[in-house]
DNA sequence: TTTTGAGTTGTTCGA
DNA sequence: GTCGAACAACTCAAA
């Protein structure tokens, strides 16, 4: 039986369940559909999309190098899928399962318009380590909280990774379909440093971190100075990378590599509290949180987006966001809560500033990151936490380097300044070639007051959601 | 059912 | 400068 292989975010031919079914099932069409939806909705990225299409380049490649190609359609899913398995008289269509409530909805939809044809649409692993059906609580529930979630995670049996297939029968379609560039698509170009792009780079990213990097990871990842997060979130975003087989591989390193693995985990974590959960990308988690009066001022979100709040971190994080499509971990959440916390400006604003310009950018982690952030999310709650933007800068980037690197007015000011340089004293700020409040914005909130404001308006907004007396 | 233990990533204050 | 306690008593998970 003749059938199609639908890539979506499993972009490679490494450990992927689909593929292998899609084989054992005969001759294989291998299909990408570009979906407008993803391409020019509100919380797409030309930079993500760019580093997309030179994935879908390479997969190509990889595919033609074992006998087959990819299609490339443009146009609705619902649409697209079963002209093209019609088309090429497949009998069925293979998908890696995708868990965002749009890609809930569009696969309900492909499946009924391929049922109405006899096509049978089915969906495998391979997105996550262990399906949101997997992980479960001594009850049977789904777990909220992540250390329990952790541990339950943990507990599963791993499967073996398939091995990449020497060869795929191809069944070809007389119109493959171009792989259109960005300037194809009428998108604005991407940044100009985005990683290398496709899987045998994502390996190779692999490799690398476990080689040695891996083994330091639980005292460098936080350091914004130093090169120690692993950079693999666009890959495992896409697919490049079997999430299985980052664990695996992982978990063989010849050090201790469990801090890693835990944070893979908390994607799982993500993914599956928004499967279970779709209503948190509208709203928060915590219900109680829903009536927070988040404040409406353009002019401080402008001054958050361009990097021009004042605070050196908040400002080279968005910076080093506009200009590489990347921000490093710690920057994300101190930027986050700033905008929640110091600016008391609604965190839904954020997450999509975020998902318009991160490469990496994935629904369920980005939702998950900023409700951690803004203390709507699963968190139990820790409103109380509120990040200093300057201690952070001093713990993380004690010299500086990060905050110059991204700072180009900073460049000189030294280093008992550089984490709040408005006490600089003005023959210091003539010195450095940075005048405050012209060479650099003078901080536009005082933190201080700021987290006072913030502390009183969530205790307000949880007093509201508590009845008073004894339930 | 009720109770108990515990919770990614912090900050501030006062000794 | 360092360190422990307080933040505020909440919700979830499991015994």
């Amino acid at each position: 039986m003749t059938s199609v292989l639908w890539f979506r975010r499993d972009l490679r031919l490494h450990d992927h369940p689909a593929l292998r079914a899609a084989i054992d099932a005969g001759p294989v069409a291998p299909l990408f559909v570009l979906d407008p939806v993803l391409v020019r909705g509100r919380w797409s990225s030309p930079n993500r999309t760019a580093f997309l299409l030179a994935s879908l380049r390479d997969l190509d490649a990889a595919l033609r190098a074992r006998g087959a190609r990819l299609h490339l359609r443009i146009g609705r899913p619902a649409e697209e899928v079963p002209r093209f398995a019609i088309e090429i008289g497949a009998g069925a269509v293979f998908v890696s399962r995708d868990y965002s409530p749009y890609a809930r909805r569009r696969d309900a939809a492909v499946a009924r318009a391929l049922e109405a044809h006899g096509i049978g649409f089915h969906a495998r692993r391979g997105t996550l380590v262990h399906e949101p059906e997997e992980v479960r609580g001594a009850a049977g529930q789904p777990l909220t909280v992540f250390t329990p979630f952790h541990r339950a995670w943990s507990a599963l049996p791993l499967r073996a990774p398939f091995p990449a297939p020497a060869r795929i029968p191809a069944a070809d379609h007389p119109d493959p379909g171009a792989i259109p560039s960005p300037a194809d698509l009428g998108l604005p170009p991407p940044v100009e440093a985005l990683p290398a792009a496709g899987e045998p780079a994502a390996r190779a990213r692999l490799q690398r971190f476990l080689a040695g990097p891996v083994c330091a990871y639980a005292e460098t990842r936080d350091r914004l100075d130093l090169a120690g997060t692993s950079r693999l979130s666009q890959d495992l975003h896409l697919g490049l990378l079997s999430p299985l087989e980052v664990v695996t591989a992982a978990r063989a390193a010849p050090c201790e590599s469990a801090k890693f693995v835990s944070e893979v985990a908390w994607r799982e974590f993500y993914h599956h509290v928004l499967w279970h959960h779709p209503r948190v990308l509208r709203e928060p988690f915590q219900q109680a949180f829903a009536a927070i009066p988040w404040r409406r001022d353009q002019a401080a979100f402008e001054a958050w987006t361009a990097g021009r709040t004042g605070y050196p971190l908040v400002d080279a994080a968005m910076r080093e966001l506009a200009a590489t499509g990347y921000m490093h971990n710690r920057a994300r959440m101190v930027a986050a809560s700033f905008l929640a916390k110091d600016l008391l400006l609604d965190w839904r604003l954020g997450e999509t500033h975020f998902m318009r310009h991160l490469v990496d950018g994935d629904v369920a982690n980005n939702d998950g990151g900023w409700q951690w952030a803004a203390s709507v999310g699963t968190d139990a709650q820790p409103y109380f936490r509120i990040f200093n933007p300057v201690l952070q800068a001093k713990k993380f980037d004690p010299e500086g380097s990060y905050l110059r690197r991204w700072l180009p007015e900073l460049r000189r000011v030294p280093v008992r300044y550089v984490h709040e340089p408005w006490t600089m004293p003005p023959s210091v700020q003539a010195e450095a070639g940075c005048i405050i409040g012209r060479d650099y914005p003078a901080p536009i909130v005082d933190h201080r007051a700021a987290r006072e404001q913030a502390l009183a308006v969530f205790e307000a907004a949880r007093e509201a959601a508590t009845p008073k007396a004894g339930r």
